[in-house]
DNA sequence: TAAAAACTTGACCGAAAAGTCAGCTTTTAG
DNA sequence: CTAAAAGCTGACTTTTCGGTCAAGTTTTTA
């Protein structure tokens, strides 16, 4: 018989658990379902996790590493076409290789991140200050339009998230079950199009992800 | 004593409900939260809406409408810069006034549309065909970049929502307790600068709204 | 090979929350 | 003025669901 490994159990589990996380939200979501939806005894998920808390907490703290990663770009490149590039394409593969996650983290969010740790929340305040500094150096240096760097974070944010978090309404709209991989495309071109023109950005030399 | 009108009495549930709707989801909003935010017995609720679910629906029913109006400019102008400016500005007015019924609404589709009747779905998606044809004409007329006018649609709706759907985050960075007149400017401002210039949009006549 | 450790699970418990209702008060109609 | 209609609510019922546990089975260790 296979020989099932703790951590690739508590993985299985997790990754049950985020689907139907981000299927009904943390109260819209039954232990016995996420059990169920991969043929488990309730009382075998306790056996692995202490409560639903920390079942969904795990949850969440599994896609911060991948969301703390995207800024990257802003680090590694001096230059904003570079750097946006990238960071869109990254952003946008979030979405694509984590669609329960992000859908978890956007609701922790919209409800006001009533679970999100606070250091978390210190990383990612952190992380802001850095990337509208580097945008603004940018801006002073005359690399680019003035824009409000914030703001133009909350965009991009909003625009490459938006697939995963919204994937419902895109789907209904792109008349498909699923995003494909040209839908991907199309939205990460055009986003880094209308972006880069739209910050008047000319040069880009981006190492594409 | 004041005559207290049946219709008036339920708009006020009606608030109440979006609120904690807004705050806490479905499954995790208590009807005995909602009356108890209105200090009114759990039973009166149950005087006025028949289930939880019929009231849900009701908040759910108050957005439709501003929601459908948001595409007017697109009916109204023939000019990408009018037409975009002001459905910017409506859009971001929408998640100004309508905070809580947007977050309701944003988790609704967040979690694949469960309670969106049908009619009003084809209602959305008869818009949505309307708005990237009005799009696609403009860029044939060479009125615009060859930008795809769904990805372009799906950007606005993200970047125009995420005031009102991730206001925590937006106050965070924004250090700030509740998003400002001025932020809101702001935003308007730096949205619209990017994605006429984004799009290649060049003399602009909007109404302004 | 035997004892300990790790794992599994059906049955159960208690709290929480949706929904009901009988009986009350207030308002309205004639 | 009175009877009916409308409005109100405390107390109750019912169901659901998070969490527990005792009694197993399987695996590991020495």
């Amino acid at each position: 018989m296979a020989p099932i490994n703790r951590d690739q159990k508590k993985a299985i589990i997790l990754n049950a658990a985020c689907e139907k996380f981000a299927n009904n939200g943390y109260a819209g979501t039954k232990i016995a379902d996420i059990a169920k939806s991969i043929n488990l005894p309730k009382a075998n998920i306790y056996y692995y996790f202490d409560s639903k808390e920390t079942l969904y907490r795990s949850v969440l703290d599994s896609f911060i590493q991948p969301l703390l990663m995207a800024t990257q770009p802003f680090d590694e490149y001096d230059h904003p076409g570079a750097a946006l590039t990238d960071y869109i394409k990254l952003k946008i593969q979030i979405s694509k290789n984590h669609p329960f996650a992000s859908r978890v983290f956007a609701n922790e969010i919209l409800h006001g991140a009533p679970s999100l740790p606070k250091d978390i929340i210190d990383q990612l305040t952190q992380q802001t200050s850095n990337s509208t500094a580097k945008l603004q150096q940018w801006i002073d240096r005359g690399m680019m339009d003035n824009i409000n760097p914030l703001h133009l974070l909350f965009s991009l944010w909003a625009s490459t998230q938006t697939y995963a978090d919204f994937n419902w309404q895109i789907c209904l709209h792109l008349k498909t079950a699923t995003i494909s991989e040209d839908d991907f495309t199309d939205a990460t071109d055009t986003l880094i199009k209308i972006v880069l023109k739209g910050c008047g950005i000319t040069a880009q030399e981006a190492k594409c992800v």
